[in-house]
DNA sequence: ACCAAGTTTCAGAAAATACTGAAACTACAA
DNA sequence: TTGTAGTTTCAGTATTTTCTGAAACTTGGT
């Protein structure tokens, strides 16, 4: 029988933070994200140190321009952050690793871009059925006015989540829970 | 100067609803769904009467097969059923329009097919480096528990969101707003 | 001014996704 | 049975999204 070497657990962790990453762009593709994007994030929420474009062309196997681009729309996000070391002209990334710091920038950012637009939409739907005559036309002023209302109140649940702190919110959701 | 006729509130009714139909595909698609999905939706949601798959075909300019496919996804997500009226052949379909409900059919499924597999993946993460000895080992495997069990906290509050009453929780979203 | 290291852009290629239309299928009614 | 009204399937096509790789650009050092 074979002793167990430290370069075993190397080995292990290596291929479970691959695993990790494939899984990770996986579900993003699911949630509707890129997957690449999805990989970038996991491959810097799982790294010890800073790490370079190259370094994550070289570990995903993916070519200059698509790093480029998905560092540049996680970095839009919030969710990275570019890191000069001194001394060098090379820019390093690195994520946000506090789980619920991450979530509540997902919170804001989907918010921003997806409820918005939405919110804009209804309302002038809203508007331009307002006072019509005729029952259908009352049932669908009625239908899209429910739709916003209710968009809006989770657009402020959201905000008041997403400014929240995680020392308040888990101990409540807990509670909650009960 | 003319007067206003019923037709003029007709149309304005028809063309509200066409953009309305429109602007809920464009959204659609930024969540991730289907634009065909999400204006078959939009159009069932705010129909008087049931509506037939020719009926959508004929109002969103679309194939048989195409109608066919995104009725039966919504159908399996819950959010339309196929009605057959007696007498006829035909199926035809209404949409669940109580946004409350529509928002936990959404909650349910979406738990379901997307978080589900993310918990899955990532307990498998988890065991595969518990015990490992070092340093980046130990921060890998704190990681993926924080994600973990944050997604294990939020399954559960989504959980017991969509089994609640609309009548309990929008009173107390208000209050939370407070 | 010029070079070297690095970043950014973007046209074209590849891959993923969605759609069409027609044929196959199902089930009821004459 | 056979015909008919309707549903389902699916191979091929179209569209959308993502990716590549190389050229253009930027910046700091000599």
């Amino acid at each position: 029988m074979k002793k167990a070497q430290p370069g075993d657990d190397r080995r292990t962790l290596l291929e479970a933070r691959d695993e990790f990453v494939t899984q990770w762009g996986t579900i993003g593709t699911a949630w509707g994200i890129n997957r690449t994007m999805a990989q970038v994030h996991a491959l810097l929420i799982t790294a010890a140190n800073l790490m370079s474009t190259d370094e994550i062309m070289e570990d995903l196997k993916i070519s200059r321009g698509n790093a480029h681009k998905n560092l540049r729309d996680l970095v839009s996000w919030g969710l990275i952050r570019s890191v000069v070391r001194k001394g060098e002209r090379k820019e390093y990334f690195e994520a946000e690793k506090n789980v619920w710091k991450m979530f509540c920038i997902i919170l804001r950012e989907r918010r921003r871009r997806e409820m918005r637009p939405a919110q804009a939409a209804l309302q002038e739907c809203a508007a331009r059925t307002r006072g019509l005559r005729g029952a259908e036309a009352a049932a669908f002023n009625k239908q899209i006015k429910d739709l916003s209302d209710f968009l809006e109140l989770a657009d402020n649940v959201i905000t008041k989540i997403s400014r929240s702190e995680q020392s308040r919110m888990v101990p409540w959701a807990l509670k909650f829970l009960k």
